[in-house]
DNA sequence: GCGAAAATTGACTTATACGTAAAAGTCAAT
DNA sequence: ATTGACTTTTACGTATAAGTCAATTTTCGC
């Protein structure tokens, strides 16, 4: 098979712009191979796009993201640096606790905005 | 009681900036009474900054924090713009339970990323 | 009613995450 | 060899959400 992906491809699939997925590039999140100049995605990276983008999607830095993302590709050799990794990895997971924290808290606003927003509709239809 | 608060009671709380308090101002979110020039935070005041630093943490622009806030102030009457709100609503709840799935792959993820940290750590300590 | 501390304003700067434009290269099909 | 669709690089531009700085007021404690 050997599957490879073209850069349009990619950003259709995941409605983002070439720009974007060469910014990532730039930004050392993902290392296309090439063919000629041509960048060929592998599934890895199809799959490593993913995962930067639901970064995204929960207010990641592209730093934080890298950061995540080089423990797989080049899991620290010091112990000190394991250990602020892990220090970081705690703090990200208070945030993105506090975060779900925050979106259930608003889903419920969300619930009363709709429902005043019936309650005005219901009054001008019967006024009316 | 009549009870209010400073800026810097507030930026103290909330671990922000005067400047963003008064850009929140600008911004047309929140509107503190004065006396002279000075705010006077009233508790409804806080409750409200609390409610946009919370839309702030899930990565709402300003521009949709106002939007929600408005609601409440100030509800629209023309039936046009209530079912405008309401699609607005429910785009922004779908958005809100995509990032709560996002963030449970995430905390998985993160989870992952301690193992392998703590793996690495015995491996080291093993060895030395 | 005075002086330090706090608050205000405006103008400018910053960081992040791309957007956009220009100019050239690639490649398959005609 | 050319067309057309796509891709590349470089470089500068932009929007959002504040931060910084400096120059005034204003307020508070005594």
């Amino acid at each position: 098979m050997d599957k490879f992906y073209t850069i349009t491809e990619l950003t259709r699939e995941f409605g983002v712009s070439t720009r974007t997925l060469r910014f990532y590039e730039d930004e050392g999140l993902i290392n296309p191979e090439r063919r000629g100049r041509t960048r060929l995605f592998r599934p890895a990276d199809r799959r490593l796009i993913q995962e930067i983008l639901r970064g995204r999607r929960i207010g990641f830095t592209i730093a934080e993201i890298r950061d995540i993302i080089r423990v797989y590709k080049d899991p620290p050799g010091e112990v000190g640096q394991l250990e602020m990794l892990m220090a970081k990895v705690s703090e990200k997971r208070d945030e993105l606790r506090q975060k779900r924290r925050d979106i259930e808290e608003t889903l419920a606003e969300l619930d009363n905005v709709e429902e005043a927003c019936l309650t005005r509709l219901a009054e001008i239809g019967v006024g009316t």
